[in-house]
DNA sequence: AATTGGCAATCTCTCCGCCAGAGTGCTAAA
DNA sequence: TTTAGCACTCTGGCGGAGAGATTGCCAATT
């Protein structure tokens, strides 16, 4: 929809709207704006603007003596044409950034950490996806028996990236024949992404006078080992900090969120069809595919792991405080990608 | 307290106020005892001995004219006395032990698996403890550098449990060096438990022609590499069950249960010191150290991985099926330590 | 002595009506 | 085009009334 024809009247009232109920949660009336906002203008001019607005679908009204709200088109346009990032103060800045880099447990941790910073500095519920891996490049492979028929397999990954995965394999392999593979794939494999390796193990591992029993384990492209179905993980923090807002005041609606986010899939997948570009994106209310997030926005952004990106985000009710998110989102998108990137940030 | 003075008639009546509140979350009348319960004996009887418990601690009234609901005093007679397990079905056995198999994507995505079958078999809420790192036995310690400051350790435990912790290290390291402390590190260190390699490492590693600069990143003993500090993670799912519960009506309780849930060193460290001897452990509301879970109970229990131990367990309102919940915990348990062991379950 | 029926008393919960408060839409005036 | 005035509408809180549930106690019964 073009809501250019908008006049600056019109996106005054908007704005100053939308950041009051942002604010307060209540529907915001006529004399609210012209009073506490200045606008030089009575009560009963912005009246007129507000019934315009409503309708443009931009503000609505609960019911007939109450104040305007504003619509998800309301937001949208707040968001497009007026939104003003709020940028970090200093002490915020330092505490994402020390946060991040205390965080040495590898990925999972560190993601745990960044999801656990964006819920605390926003008061908001924060959420963190860990990357596919398919992009990765292999830096070494290692295979280790830990008991009769099991195997662990090591899977590192440029940035410091690492997975595990277990194997059942029949139940006597040699430790040598395991040492011999172990090299082979590390020689032919190393320096591959692992998308690429998917597609072309079975031709790099053709000629090779290896055990066949182990072989298969890795020729196998369905194989959790060079296939990351089920690998990306979803963090979130801050479930509490929903509870005090106002629109989950029915339980049933935390409740429905709770439950899309510990089923992580759905909402995994539905966030990184949304944020494909770069930068930040903001998806706001009916925007979002889910039925459960419908009442909610999501500000989110990708981050990148080398060659491997995933995406951080924030997610709270439709009434949410977008100029201070997207600073938030944006800068802790950026801290993390500099820690997760190759070169030491400080080398001097 | 010593409650063998309870008559069988105070037990039986207790037992059935108990098991009728846990089932409907209405205090029970003298009526509903006296009919549904056939006891053969008239209301006005019933509400006597009902006295009787009230007297001893073991129920009380909401207010006036009301029925009964049990005391944490209540709950724990009828936990210690009157428990009966009920066995699982078929259906769930087979659920569980499949569940548990089909997960090989390391120690954490197992557990978070685990937490999730608990919390939907039970619908309540689900958890599982990390074990601590400080008994198990290394199998192998890798390094690997991923950039020209960082190094990945992948340090391997016994019964297919890795940790990957990523060090900051001075920016030039020489490939031989690092090679030649891997194998010095594997040789030596091998086949120790990690907390005896804590407090031996500085002998063990002492007589070698390492680089310095290398090797005292592994004899740091508080290094993160031998020590699990922090290690230990907190896994829940099935937030979303606890809403439709009547005793989490007010948000502020629930919010305050997934704080400390999302914040989880104070919750870990108190299920750990209940949670010390073998079997099931029961912890009924008061009884609870952290005022936030005093309108909770857990249910817990330890699983093994080698000589590394966990725990899982339970946590919903006291007025919890505990017959239902002692039995998959229990066979949680079990299923988890059996897909931890070394051995193969059936390699017949 | 234990059990039971009867009964007044107590407390909650829900429904209903009432009223104050807030904000609108419309109209007429500036 | 803007503003003041005014009737209208809807919410939310308060209080009282009445139904329902359950108790405690007492006197009667087994």
């Amino acid at each position: 929809m073009a809501f250019d024809n908008l006049g600056p009247r019109e996106l005054r009232v908007l704005q100053n709207l939308v950041m009051h109920y942002i604010q307060t949660a209540d529907p915001v009336g006529s004399r609210v704006i012209a009073n506490r906002y200045r606008m030089g203008l009575s009560p009963a001019t912005i009246r007129n603007t507000m019934q315009d607005l409503e309708e443009l679908g931009l503000v609505r009204q609960p019911h007939t003596s109450a104040g305007r709200i504003p619509t998800d088109s309301g937001y949208r346009v707040f968001v497009d044409l007026l939104l003003r990032p709020e940028p970090l103060t200093e002490a915020e800045q330092k505490k994402i950034k020390s946060l991040i880099a205390g965080t040495n447990r590898g990925l999972d941790a560190l993601l745990t950490q960044t999801s656990k910073i964006l819920g605390e500095i926003s008061s908001q519920l924060g959420i963190s996806i860990s990357p596919r891996f398919e992009e990765g490049v292999l830096t070494r492979i290692d295979l280790i028996p830990v008991s009769e028929g099991r195997l662990l397999v090591i899977v590192a990954v440029k940035s410091g990236l690492a997975q595990t995965i277990l194997m059942e394999v029949e139940s006597d392999i040699d430790v040598d024949e395991l040492r011999q593979m172990e090299s082979l794939l590390n020689e032919r494999l190393t320096g591959l992404s692992l998308g690429h390796i998917r597609k072309t193990v079975n031709e790099r591992l053709a000629d090779t006078s290896c055990s066949p029993r182990l072989l298969k384990l890795f020729l196998d492209t369905d194989s959790e080992i060079w296939n990351d179905q089920g690998e990306e993980k979803l963090h979130f923090t801050g479930v509490d900090k929903l509870f005090s807002q106002p629109e989950f005041a029915e339980r049933s609606r935390l409740a429905e969120l709770v439950r899309v986010l510990e089923e992580q899939s759905g909402l995994i997948e539905t966030i990184k069809t949304k944020s494909i570009g770069e930068g930040i994106v903001i998806t706001i209310g009916r925007e979002n595919q889910m039925t459960e997030m419908q009442s909610c926005s999501i500000v989110a952004s990708k981050y990148q792991a080398g060659k491997v990106t995933g995406t951080i985000g924030i997610i709270g009710p439709t009434r949410m405080p977008y100029s201070k998110l997207v600073s938030i989102v944006e800068y802790t998108a950026r801290s993390l990608t500099e820690a997760l990137s190759d070169e030491k940030k400080d080398n001097g």
